[in-house]
DNA sequence: TTAGCTCATTTGTATAGTCAAAAGAAACTG
DNA sequence: CAGTTTCTTTTGACTATACAAATGAGCTAA
């Protein structure tokens, strides 16, 4: 194809946005696609850009074009980029938003909101071995599982009650200890990696307790989203988080999957 | 490749169940994923079934080996099956549990559930030019909008409630008739398209209204979600649906997208 | 026996083309 | 000038092929 420098493409800049180059790590489509998406999600390029042509990025890329189309197929399917023949691919409006059912961390959620965000340690520590709690992460009554709460502020008001168990053998790092002020979700996702995660989302009346920490009544109806992560077959966590019902709500984007 | 029939594969039958041919509408990638996603959603293929390798679909689909896989990788994608070099490529258990997100017909999740489903329309008509809900669907005032609440049962208890705004203009041949016997999602699932939708999932108590129907208290906890479709850039509908939050919940699963 | 090596199978990725479909732009015609 | 046709660009789909990576199975040697 494109072997020599000469025949590449001269210019690497769309917009006056540099495209960042392929950094070697793993398939390049998918080099492609997080160069691709690194200034989608910078902002670098805002909605309505269009995006070169998959002939360009073969010859900027210097590799051949069905490969430049998986890169850009997958941006499609997650809605940061549209696609038409003729037209062109141009970034999206809603490139930068990302479902909240995706969002991992409270701290995000807040700071998407416009608001400060504060973190709470309430309680920590390892699991008694008899625990009847113990059987909602599936490991056997040796595994030292980590109990943790906290709370998530936003401006100093209560966001989000987390309650959460850390299988310790899934992630050998862990103590209480970072924990008092990292949140277990942003240490987590920095630590252990996952291959898989489950959601399961109810409304409940506020507990007492739980009435306590988010400053409601009792019977208040609360969101609650439970959400469990495996590495392989392996139980990660699970982390349980309430929010106010009245003023919270998860969105989601959907599209046809024909 | 393979023209003539006789170096097609001889076998068309999978563990005893014939795979479905080619139906000739769309790209042929889609027609093998319909093809082999039948053989799975129906259950023909039950967990842990090997599906034929790339080679053998390739011949069985007379097609190329390139086509094959992405019909596969599409699957794989979506969960119903799991490929490994080597290993090869198994239908995977959790193949027809479909996220409750992407549940598009409250009789689909009464039978999940293995209850008898019952639907009751309570209310339908052309809503009034003036109607202040009319903002919630963004259509101008002069397009008429249905508005229609019904109730689903799952063995005569009430399961789900259901306020539907349809905009008119997108779904031409609505009237409140076929809404009398057939649940507003069936219809519109039958008979309009749509491009995109939306989800708001939050926690609501009970209104009067809403607690009659479902036969809560006042103030009881309810796990709203609020689904609305468009069809390119024209609102279709707005439903939106209360379950009795006590013993429902949402359930969806995830992977990480590296 | 067991640890390590080799081999075969199957998927994963990449290449270099071809033809088709969509749709805006330009040219043509009445 | 309006409507129609043709041209051109860009994505969509497909083919045929090649080599790499993963991994179970079987073989070999200490």
């Amino acid at each position: 194809m494109f072997t020599s420098v000469e025949e590449r493409a001269a210019v690497d800049v769309v917009d006056g946005v540099r495209i960042p180059p392929l950094d070697g790590e793993g398939p390049i489509w998918l080099q492609i696609r997080r160069s691709l998406a690194f200034v989608i999600l910078t902002g670098d390029w805002p909605a309505g850009t269009r995006v070169p042509t998959e002939l360009y990025l073969t010859r900027y890329y210097a590799t051949s074009r069905m490969t430049v189309n998986k890169a850009l197929l997958s941006l499609a399917s997650e809605g940061l980029i549209e696609r038409r023949p003729k037209l062109g691919t141009v970034v999206t409006s809603r490139a930068r938003e990302r479902p909240v059912f995706e969002i991992w961390d409270a701290a995000d959620a807040v700071h998407r909101i416009g608001g400060h965000y504060g973190y709470r340690l309430l309680e920590c520590g390892i699991m008694p071995a008899d625990a009847p709690e113990r059987g909602e992460l599936a490991v056997d009554t040796k595994t030292p599982i980590i109990r943790m709460m906290c709370l998530h502020l936003s401006d100093e008001r209560p966001f989000q009650l987390e309650e959460r168990l850390i299988n310790v053998e899934a992630a050998p790092k862990i103590t209480c200890q970072p924990l008092e002020d990292v949140s277990p979700g942003q240490w987590l996702l920095a630590n252990v990696p996952w291959t898989e995660a489950r959601h399961a989302i109810s409304a409940r009346g506020a507990s007492p307790m739980v009435a306590a920490h988010l400053q409601l009544d009792e019977g208040d109806a609360c969101l609650v989203v439970e959400r469990r992560t495996w590495s392989g077959s392996v139980p990660v966590t699970l982390g349980r988080f309430w929010y106010p019902g009245d003023n919270h709500s998860l969105e989601g984007r959907f599209r046809p999957s024909w």
